[in-house]
DNA sequence: ACGAACTAG
DNA sequence: TTTTCTAGTTCGT
């Protein structure tokens, strides 16, 4: 099943990037498996149903912003016609490692870049990678029913911009090849198109920028990537390169070891006890642990903040603790009593929290201890089953569960999500069912 | 060295 | 009444 271009790419370095970006992913993600989304203006909202995180073609079109609070609006979307899930990230993550793995078969090189786009190096020549580009497309949508566009381009830098372009012109087919573009209608793209428009350059270097004289990506193409380097740092002057051509940045195909590890969320209620933020800490701090142990990672030191609303000014507060932990580690148990006494005498018995987090850094990969290792799992049970003991004395037999086991029910806090679709990938007993008629 | 701000998706 | 999450880098002190 193997294209015949991934021999190609296997020999040299490829001479082509392709970033394959999925089209409002999170919506189309809902629309595989509610068809009756297909054409209606709908969004996702974050957890808690808080905000719009992504939107359909539909649903930029009624001019709704990427971030809008869903309570914003609630009232008008009848009369829109305006749909909203909430997000279910099991199912956009069953997915989006589906649409990988059929990325992977186009190319040697893949860069998983995110939940929603790759880079891909390839060869050949540029009508031939126009057809590989339509191959993916196709590919991707039969087998995931996920739409996307393909940008491909000398540099990762360009391969953006294409798939920009890709994305913005429908007579293209989801596919832009750089190479198979006039270099002036190219540039005439670039001189129309804000600088902050490429990547890796938002407000903050975008005003610097424009304080400079340079306001559209075709300006920046021109300027000195030494004089740059000089004025801003090495990145600034690799975007220009790349910009002109000249590769910079390389495919990435081994994801580096995460240098830091966050659990934080919203409450969908605010937590005013001291008693309850414990309870919160020491989920959080499994969850964490959880995740170090999946990656197979240790953690040195541990952050952990509470914080009220930004949007109510009275009695805000937001409390961040750091500690040292005694040694690398990712057992639960002693994560969550760092995660507990970090913040004692810190909270305020009466402040409405609106969220909590922990963070881990300082993270080294967890390695092998063969000899012992019968000795140490018998004395670390005796550990944990110890101090879970002494957790659930202080806090009470919710506060602390390995796996599921130590919760009876969602506490009132847990994220609330109200217009979910079923994890029809990942849960049998929400599998969609067909009817043929 | 550290926390705040910025960037990206 | 209602406003994400994660991971990285850069900047200011």
């Amino acid at each position: 099943m193997r294209h015949p271009s991934a021999a190609d790419t296997s020999r040299r370095k490829p001479s082509r990037i392709a970033l394959v970006d999925a089209n409002s992913f999170y919506v189309s993600c809902e629309r595989v498996f509610d068809p009756s989304l297909a054409g209606v203006p709908t969004v996702v909202l974050s957890n808690n149903d808080g905000c719009v995180v992504a939107r359909s073609n539909e649903a930029k079109a009624l001019g709704i912003p990427m971030g809008e609070p869903w309570f914003k609006l609630a009232a008008r979307a009848k009369e829109w016609g305006l749909v909203q899930r909430s997000s279910n990230y099991e199912l956009y993550g069953d997915l989006s490692a589906r649409f990988m793995e059929l990325l992977g078969r186009h190319t040697n090189a893949l860069e998983v870049y995110s939940v929603d786009e790759a880079f891909l190096g390839l060869n050949g020549e540029p009508e031939e990678l126009v057809t590989e580009g339509q191959q993916i497309r196709r590919t991707v949508l039969r087998n995931t029913g996920l739409p996307v566009c393909v940008g491909i381009a000398p540099t990762k830098t360009l391969a953006k911009f294409a798939n920009r372009i890709a994305k913005q012109n429908p007579a293209m087919n989801g596919v832009c090849n750089l190479d198979t573009m006039p270099p002036a209608h190219v540039d005439h793209i670039m001189s129309r198109v804000p600088v902050t428009g490429i990547w890796g350059i938002a407000g903050r270097l975008g005003k610097r920028l424009n304080s400079m004289g340079i306001f559209t990506i075709a300006d920046l193409k021109a300027s000195d990537p030494v004089v740059m380097r000089k004025k801003f740092s090495v990145l600034m002057q690799r975007t220009i390169l790349e910009l002109n051509g000249i590769p910079c940045i390389e495919i990435e195909l081994e994801r580096e070891d995460k240098k830091q590890m966050i659990f934080s969320r919203s409450f969908s209620t605010p937590v005013t006890t001291i008693a309850e933020m414990h309870q919160v800490l020491s989920i959080y701090a499994q969850s964490a642990a959880a995740r170090l142990a999946k990656g197979e990672q240790l953690a040195k030191v541990m952050n952990v903040f509470a914080g009220t609303s930004h949007f109510h000014q009275s009695a805000s507060s937001f409390p961040s603790v750091t500690v040292k932990l005694p040694a690398p580690t990712a057992d639960p148990v002693i994560l969550t009593k760092a995660a507990v006494g970090a913040l004692d005498g810190v909270l305020m018995e009466g402040v409405p929290y609106a969220r909590a987090g922990v963070i881990l850094t300082d993270l080294s990969p967890a390695g092998y201890q063969p000899q012992f290792d019968e000795f140490v799992s018998v004395h670390e049970h005796r550990n944990i089953g110890d101090l879970l003991g002494k957790v659930k004395g202080k806090y009470g037999t919710a506060s602390i569960g390995l796996g599921r086991a130590g919760m009876l029910a969602p506490p009132d806090w847990t994220m609330s999500r109200k217009h979910s679709s079923p994890r029809y990938t990942t849960e049998w007993a929400e599998l969609p069912v067909v009817k043929a008629s």
